[in-house]
RNA sequence: GCCAGCGUAGCUCAAUUGGCAGAGCAAUUGAUUUGUAAUCAAUAGGUUGCCAGUUCGAUUCUGGCCGCUGGCUCCA
């Protein structure tokens, strides 16, 4: 007999062999109903998988997020089965759950059309309808490959060439038979025929290899139930209302010109607004913050690129240089040897360090075409870049100065959710890192001294590691909870010396100083991208470009409003009037559409009375207030950064 | 960069199987002076992304380029 532990602690005999599904009917009758898959020593398992030895099992029933998995991995198998009836010379890629749903790659001649989806999704459902078994195999490798020789699937023979002999597996429903690990439902009619959807092809590199043929992949969503899909479905539906690249132009925030070229973004008056509040709270948060604030120029002689390494490492990322008088200059594409020419302009004491030297450096760098995406991925953007040069005994208190400094930024700006990534060297290839392993050791334990200091929870990305230094990135998550790269601190054991910076320390010799690189908010274009998708573009009232809008009701009520709009400027409060000849209906309609928080609609009984009607961005009526009365509300808002 | 799709008025979108390009909103002008999400009317607005080619004729077909979208890839 061998045992199975069981995660409540308790164990269980049952014969070697003993499938997955008897283990869980020992259980119980229920369970075995219920389940889908099980983890099985950390590995998830198909439940006609058997046991042969002592292990530790989990089963995971329908709900679970593991059996959503196994349910988009069945949905993907189903869909590869109607794209081989429908285009049998279709050859199998690879198919896997992702996140929300599944994709299959397939090496087809012509592209699917979204007509051919919903083919396919018909012939899906005749699939389902079909209940067919889903017979597991295990074969050997020479059988696994006369199958799909017979199949003449070229590509997953290729794939099969790289596994190991053991443990092959095979999937098989109806006609339809797959080189796969599995796990997968026991029928095919366990999928609900109306809970899944076909959403979007795209060309996919086989293998992820640009060299290698372009497939045809479709992705897909698939759920528990109908009601799950509708849910999700809307989601996206949100995600595609809130989508920046809609709300920038809405709102008259940002622009981009094709004629000017491509990623390159403009701020417009209203967006500029924005960028100059951000930026002001940014600097006020530096200079308390202990930084200090430098300018470097926007390009820079090839000899610098050169010392840097840039020219070595980076040359794909950068524009063609420019020759002036016989010398070559290059855009920045990093501020980084801009502030070491600062840090390298006097003698350095370690009485001076840390010297915390931040800068909106605006960059350049060569996106390859396709991956633009509005203000997500330009070419062109401003970093707020701070160097921290310190001495080695000053990294710890440094690390956790920025890591408190980072979080308090973020949340200024109303995130309050965040993931955290250590990024660490590979163990097994210590060659390839810049920088002695007591640098290494010491940067390391200061990264995650500071984050156990604060108690904050990170993941540990082994050799994710720049090869210059360890770094600790910061996600946050927006108010649809997708998380977003903003902050990241990284080390740099390689420009310090290859500038060959020197600070005199007490014993008056020359030592290498370290050298932080950090950017909170990343780039500002990307950022306020984020911003926007974050709030839908109804921003709170300290962020806001206009803040009130005032409303006349009628002609003779423009001068108070003005009055009303002048007074507020001078409070430095953002308004606007609308003097236009709409109805008072239309007007807060318009300023509704651009998301003002505030409209104030003057009429005869404010005028008399000095006051003004005050209707939230919400719909909420609050009624006459005394324009005093109103701005002190609203500074109180703007101090607290309320949304409303 | 690669695969696919797309590009018509400031915006959102029609239409042309190759034959004078249209609507709503926005704009302008006039009328209206209105109490919490669109007052009415008129006017103007286009080398149909750009450049070639085929054709009697191209916005429509072909090629190249630019840009955008979805992915792939990359991300010091």
């Amino acid at each position: 007999m061998i045992h199975i532990s069981l995660p409540d602690g308790s164990k269980l005999e049952v014969a070697p062999g003993a499938s997955l599904l008897e283990v869980a009917g020992a259980i119980g009758p229920g369970l075995a109903k219920a389940a889908v898959c099980a983890l099985v020593d950390g590995t998830l398992r198909d439940l006609r998988e058997q046991v042969n030895k002592d292990a530790t099992v989990t089963f995971f029933t329908r709900g679970s997020q593991e059996a959503l998995s196994v349910l988009r991995h069945t949905t993907t198998h189903i869909m590869a089965q109607a794209v081989k009836r429908l285009f049998p010379q279709a050859q199998l890629g690879i198919g896997p759950a992702i996140e929300d749903g599944f994709y299959y790659d397939f090496g087809v001649d012509q592209p699917f059309t979204p007509e051919q989806l919903a083919l396919i999704e018909e012939e899906m459902r005749k699939i389902i309808a079909s209940a067919y078994p889903i017979e597991r195999l295990e074969v050997s490798k020479a059988e696994a490959e006369k199958i799909l020789r017979e199949h003449n699937e070229q590509l997953k023979l290729e794939l099969l060439a790289d596994l190991d002999d053991e443990a092959i597996t095979m999937f098989k429903q109806g006609e339809f038979i797959d080189l796969c690990r599995g796990p997968h439902f026991a029928n095919t009619g366990e999928v609900k025929k109306d809970a899944f959807k076909l959403l979007s092809v795209a060309g996919a590199y086989w293998r992820g290899d640009e060299s290698r043929p372009m497939l045809q992949r479709i992705y897909g969503t698939a759920w528990e139930s109908k009601k799950d899909l509708a849910a999700h479905l809307e989601k996206l539906e949100q995600i595609e209302a809130r989508d920046h690249r809609k709300l920038i132009k809405q709102l008259d925030l940002v622009s981009f010109h094709e004629e000017a070229g491509a990623g390159l973004a403009y701020w417009h008056p209203k967006g500029g607004r924005m960028r100059v509040i951000i930026e002001d709270y940014w600097r006020k948060l530096h200079y308390q913050g202990g930084y200090d604030i430098v300018f470097t120029p926007h390009i820079g002689r090839a000899q610098l690129w050169e010392t840097s390494g840039h020219l070595d490492f980076y040359r794909d990322g950068m524009y063609a240089p420019m020759n002036i008088d016989g010398q070559d200059y290059y855009i920045k594409p990093m501020n980084c040897p801009f502030h070491i020419m600062i840090y390298k302009s006097r003698t350095r004491s370690y009485r001076d360090l840390p010297l915390r030297w931040a800068e909106l450096g605006t960059v350049y760098r060569y996106e390859r075409s396709g991956t633009l995406h509005g203000l997500l991925r330009v070419r062109g953007f401003t970093q707020d870049d701070a160097h921290i040069f310190c001495t080695p005994d000053q990294v710890e208190d440094e690390i956790l100065r920025v890591l408190d400094f980072s979080l308090n930024l973020l949340r200024g700006f109303g995130f309050e959710e965040f993931k955290i990534e250590l990024s660490v060297r590979d163990p097994n290839k210590p060659g390839k890192y810049a920088g002695e392993d007591a640098m290494w050791a010491q940067a390391e334990a200061s990264l995650v001294k500071a984050l156990d200091t604060r108690e904050l929870p990170y993941e540990r990305m082994e050799g994710e590691a720049v090869f210059y230094g360890p770094k600790i990135d910061i996600k946050i998550k927006d108010a649809l909870n997708r998380t977003w790269q903003c902050t990241t601190i990284q080390f740099d054991f390689n420009l310090p010396g290859r500038f060959d910076m020197t600070y005199i320390g007490e014993d008056g010799a020359e030592h290498r100083p370290y050298m932080i690189h950090r950017a909170l908010l990343g780039s500002l274009e990307r950022f306020f991208g984020i911003l926007v998708e974050h709030y839908a573009g109804a921003f709170p009232v300290w962020l806001a470009p206009v803040q009130a809008m005032v409303i006349p009701i009628s002609d003779r009520h423009n001068d108070y409003a003005r009055r009303v709009a002048d007074t507020m400027k001078a409070a430095d409060l953002r308004a606007e009037i609308d003097t236009s000849s709409s109805r008072m209906n239309a007007k807060i309609r318009n300023a509704q559409m651009q998301k003002i928080p505030y409209m104030l609609v003057v009429g005869d009984k404010e005028m008399n009375a000095g006051s003004v009607a005050v209707r939230l961005r919400s719909g909420e009526d609050l009624g006459a207030m005394s324009l005093d009365d109103l701005m002190a509300m609203m500074k109180r808002k703007v101090e607290e950064k309320a949304l409303l």
